[in-house]
DNA sequence: TTGTATGCGTTATCAG
DNA sequence: CTGATAACGCATACAA
């Protein structure tokens, strides 16, 4: 590695000349400027970010931390992240919580230590169901932090949330009064997770106004729920509706439907939470709430960066952004 | 943030006897040890990691460069260097180049100046199709590369190949000799990668071999391929078997072939290549070749923490990752 | 056993 | 216009 040491050895002039002249300080002659970044450029001189960062006590870097880059959802997220804090000339050092509590306060506590600015998190599973927020407190007191979408109500940062109750409320009464179906089911493997609740809450407020029953079927953190699925179908043989909280579950509902002789959306409509990439997958392609992973991922960093850029200590905004109703062929277009 | 030099200051010590109490170096007594280590714990004292890095020039970090996370391939991988970075202590930052050489080469220079003690990275399209390496050669003279699947073979660097070849000849040759397909597909829409180059040729040699006529389908960057994919299946009604080289289009290809009556796997088998997941997406499920994506990003974070660890200027090695051919409900099983 | 001095590479302040 | 000096926080060779 070249440094202005050596620059400054070379063209006999000292250090902080050489510093002043790359940085095209009006402090610097002409001449030497010209002589100093010719030499640089020569060389290929580039300034070491470490001790930039040493210096100046900023990094240019943001921690992400995610339950999982497996899920689309957050995957998408993550690009939108990235396309945002790249254009800002940020960098960011992604560490996966594999929804574990301690793999996440290890994130923390490691990254906390100078390595990064500001942070962006959808906390883990057991961070939720545990409750332990010790390490977003003790690090939110110096380090600014912005959650997405697994957010806790009782930390306190910028957050970024998805409508989650309104969209599946708004789906559920689409399907009952436009579709005129009665026996809707609503599908969950999330149920522990703030953001399962809100969508649980939606569906079973829209049921009980339209005076329905409500059906929810829970399928916990089972590996391979295909098979209860599949018997919750077959036992229950007047569904008319579908809706499924999550993005896989959904797949697997339409496909064992038509296993069972479905005609889809004749017999079925079935809806599932999707991302961008969710029509390819399925036939007929599943309709579904799309939750905007990159928007989401955008608005998180643009926050974020709000709040590294400002010299005050801005106050904490929470965002909505809002999912979008993509009704493709497993509901019927009224 | 506490430093060194309060702690020094809170309990009239030096600096440097703090440092050596807290890596609790044989120099310093015990009672000492004890007083130091007391009050660092109470402020709650976490070393500074830049001076550390700025210190050592060492910064256990990886840059991550891959062409995107959205494709469940990558994401897999990346994965997998994270697991494998973590035990280690590894961060990484992750970069995507979305395929564009301008954005791969901006992140090798941005990071390469102390930002990272070494670079995985798969290569981006452009990058491969305009053989522009000049980014990969500057830096890897300092620092060591790795490079999964998007292989360059004369950037001189350790790499982690898939079977490309050997796994598509095999797949086809099976549906030839063992399912007595006569009219096999091949569906490629990244023909002018390496890794898609090779894949053809395993099908290419395979269909030459048993004497019958090679059908290529390549859809090029087509964003919405799906037309073209029905169009060519409806004006070759014969076929009995696909092979897409990709993990999107063989799903396309299962439901427009299921959209024009067929029967699968009766009258065609459908192959794709896959990942972990690929099986919950199609029904009936999809067969794949499976590239073992978690376990490529294992060996190539193993490979290059290798390099990092070792005095002496390691050979680079080439190491492959063979694929594994999950044979699901689209292929006769025999 | 503890402390002093030096350096990692950069930037900023101040003096010449 | 240029240069010397100090500082960011840590680690270590060398003194005491």
């Amino acid at each position: 590695m070249v440094t202005l040491k050596e620059l400054a050895k070379l063209l006999n002039v000292s250090v902080s000349t050489v510093s002043k002249a790359l940085s095209d300080s009006s402090e610097i002659g002409e001449s030497t400027k010209r002589r100093v970044t010719e030499l640089a450029n020569e060389l290929n001189y580039k300034p070491n970010r470490i001790a930039q960062q040493l210096k100046s006590s900023k990094t240019k870097v943001v921690g992400v931390v995610v339950p999982s880059l497996m899920n689309p959802f957050f995957a998408e997220v993550v690009h939108g992240i990235e396309t945002t804090l790249g254009s800002h000339n940020y960098d960011m050092t992604v560490c996966i919580s594999n929804e574990s509590l301690e793999k996440e306060q290890r994130s923390f506590d490691l990254l906390s230590t100078g390595s990064v600015d500001g942070f962006i998190v959808a906390v883990a599973r057991e961070t939720q169901t545990k409750h332990n927020i010790k390490h977003f407190e003790n690090v939110s007191r110096t380090t600014p932090i912005v959650m997405f979408d697994r957010v806790l109500n009782d930390v306190a940062c910028s957050k970024v949330i998805v409508n989650d109750y309104q969209s599946v409320y708004d789906t559920t009464r689409y399907f009952i009064e436009r579709e005129n179906r009665k026996n809707i089911l609503l599908i969950s493997n999330i149920e522990e997770l703030s953001v399962g609740k809100y969508r649980i809450d939606g569906y079973t407020k829209a049921i009980e106004e339209a005076g329905l029953k409500t059906k929810v079927l829970k399928l916990g953190r089972e590996l391979n729920p295909r098979p209860l699925i599949f018997d919750y179908l077959k036992e229950n043989k007047d569904l008319d509706a579908i809706v499924s909280i999550d993005h896989i579950t959904g797949i697997m509902a339409l496909n064992k439907a038509k296993l069972l002789g479905k005609n889809i959306p004749e017999d079925i409509s079935i809806i599932g939470f999707g991302y961008a990439d969710s029509k390819y997958v399925s036939s007929p392609n599943i309709s579904v709430i799309n939750q905007k992973g990159f928007e989401i991922g955008e608005t998180s960093a643009k926050l974020l960066l709000e709040e590294l850029n400002s010299k005050s200590r801005v106050k904490h905004k929470t965002i909505m952004v809002k999912s979008q109703l993509n009704l493709n062929d497993t509901s019927k277009k009224v």
